[in-house]
DNA sequence: GATGAATGAGCTTTCATTCAT
DNA sequence: GATGAATGAAAGCTCATTCAT
């Protein structure tokens, strides 16, 4: 084998992927534009991945996949509340230290591009389920759906950091009261 | 007097555009599918818009106008709750009356090709700013900033009808579940 | 017959092509721009030309009426250098008067659109024949065929009437310079 | 290393437009046959020139370059007719050489869409200019603006080679006779 | 006759992907 | 593996012409 094929190619082409996707709305960007944005020649992105379909995909899993890896010193421990702010946060700070990613997720969620395997739950909204489970045991909608429930955080987590985006200066404030909000209205009191 | 521009027609082309694009995802259906689909021609399209990007605005606007018209009886006079609750119904209504909307309003949102005159609320969404700040009056969120707690509302909302949507049969529950959860939360008790 | 075609509008139109062709080369103008600058329907355009190439010919005929028009007094018993300068002067002087045209003969001469019969000699173009045959007449040019000889004469004219256009303020010189080089040049002496 | 732009495939696509172009007037050939006459892809034509208008510019060029080539043998130390005499043979010779470039230069100058670095003269207009100014030193056209007289004589050499297009068994007399009226004229005896 | 909405062929240009170098 | 020229199938949009009103 000659020269092996360079992760950091790789990952340079999926951040550049990332950039300029945000850039222009709807995976409309041309992949040229991302290999030119990558340093690389237009052809290289094709030998790191198929078609600009799989491209999409793996920018999604890899994503995913930093989000997982923010959640690291999970408090795996402590309460559930204190368990579900962690997640909380984690996702917040995410979403803030990428805002293009917030509108980049939600792009590639309604792209009809995505692949089965893509759409099974990450690790955070695993965790998620399990924190809200134990939330509600007791409560009045003990007996709730728990997806509906994390669909739900989900939502509100997402809601709040495009609030934080577009007001940064009430950031602690709005992340806070974000998840006062959830965590009330998991709890039924 | 030639032939007047039917209002039939643009609306056939909207219904169209609202069916064809929430096949594709990312508003990536060629005018061409959403003429054919409405029933004329290719040019007639650019007869009664002025481009794709036009069009897609007066669908966007078409889609807001048809909330606002599901909010004709409004309970005025009603307490907060018993309103906020009629305005998430009728979303929670529309949502599932043409479930195309919901990822298509994502991709319209997301799209960055509206224009600013289409980001000013509808009047849905003026209902739940002043319902929302009767409701955390005395609560514990008093002083959070409303815009937060609208947003955290409609995201409930579109989480819920999501939920809906995946599964039908727990209609009822959910719409209840859905909003109890964002009152409590928001009450903060 | 209820209404009948109008010459009014039959000119109208026509005027407004030779203005609209002007401004965007080519004759690429579209036949709505010309129908709305001549403040008629588009389809009544259709009403008066058959079609965009008959349209073209109508004009060119249009325009070339105008030049023999403007020959209404020609000097019949004059000399030849004399009756030269007659339609010389003539033609500078449409081509003064509509500096469009000048360009606008150009384009119709070159867009091969003008069918068969437009392509026959004006008057003006008939009378330099006679004259020009005149004029050579016992000098070193006696033999040259005229032909040859006319289409100098309406090249020089056309590129004095361009340099004038270019620099106004030498018209008059221009004017006398451009006929006595041609004169000068087929007189031979 | 990728397949370089090769300069051959330049050229046959201006080649081909210059053909193209020639058989239906006004520059409206689409460049779908412009590429096919050159046997290329369509796409490829936009991978050597950025539109139509950019092709176009460049084919301007690429002529007026071939008449500039054609005075390498410029006989800088003759006298001036001699000198104009050069000129006016070398351009007769392209014009006839390729005759499709007579139309096609008349209607690029007129289409309105050359850029203006594009409207400098050539070399061979430049000559025109030094030898005219010197062949009418001392007649009485002495003090005439000269760009007239370039004018004049390019007017003058275009009307020529389409007369012999038109009857090329005169050639050599319409080229003789051409020059003689130019020469006599400008100098006025 | 006048109008302008309707039509659809045709245009320029873009872009994912291939492949010669 | 890397490169970028080559490809050709779309795409969005224009426009001469027709025809219902």
């Amino acid at each position: 084998m000659s020269r092996p094929k360079s992760d950091d190619k790789r990952i340079a082409i999926l951040e550049a992927a990332l950039r300029v996707f945000a850039e222009r709305g709807n995976l409309s960007a041309p992949t040229s534009a991302i290999s030119k944005a990558a340093g690389v020649a237009e052809g290289t992105l094709f030998t790191y991945f198929k078609s600009k379909d799989d491209l999409i995909n793996e920018l999604y899993r890899h994503l995913r996949a930093r989000f997982d890896r923010a959640l690291a010193e999970y408090p795996i421990k402590a309460d559930a509340p204190t368990r579900l702010r962690y997640v909380w946060d984690r996702f917040i700070d995410r979403l803030l230290a990428q805002p293009e990613m917030l509108t980049l997720l939600v792009q590639l969620r309604s792209s009809g591009r995505l692949v089965k395997e893509n759409e099974v739950p990450t690790v955070g909204i695993m965790e998620m389920l399990s924190t809200t489970r134990e939330l509600v045991k007791g409560g009045k909608f003990e007996n709730a759906p728990v997806e509906l429930m994390v669909l739900m955080v989900r939502g509100q987590c997402e809601a709040t950091a495009g609030y934080i985006h577009a007001h940064p200066e009430e950031e602690a404030l709005s992340r806070e009261l974000g998840f006062q909000v959830i965590l009330n209205g998991l709890q039924g009191r």
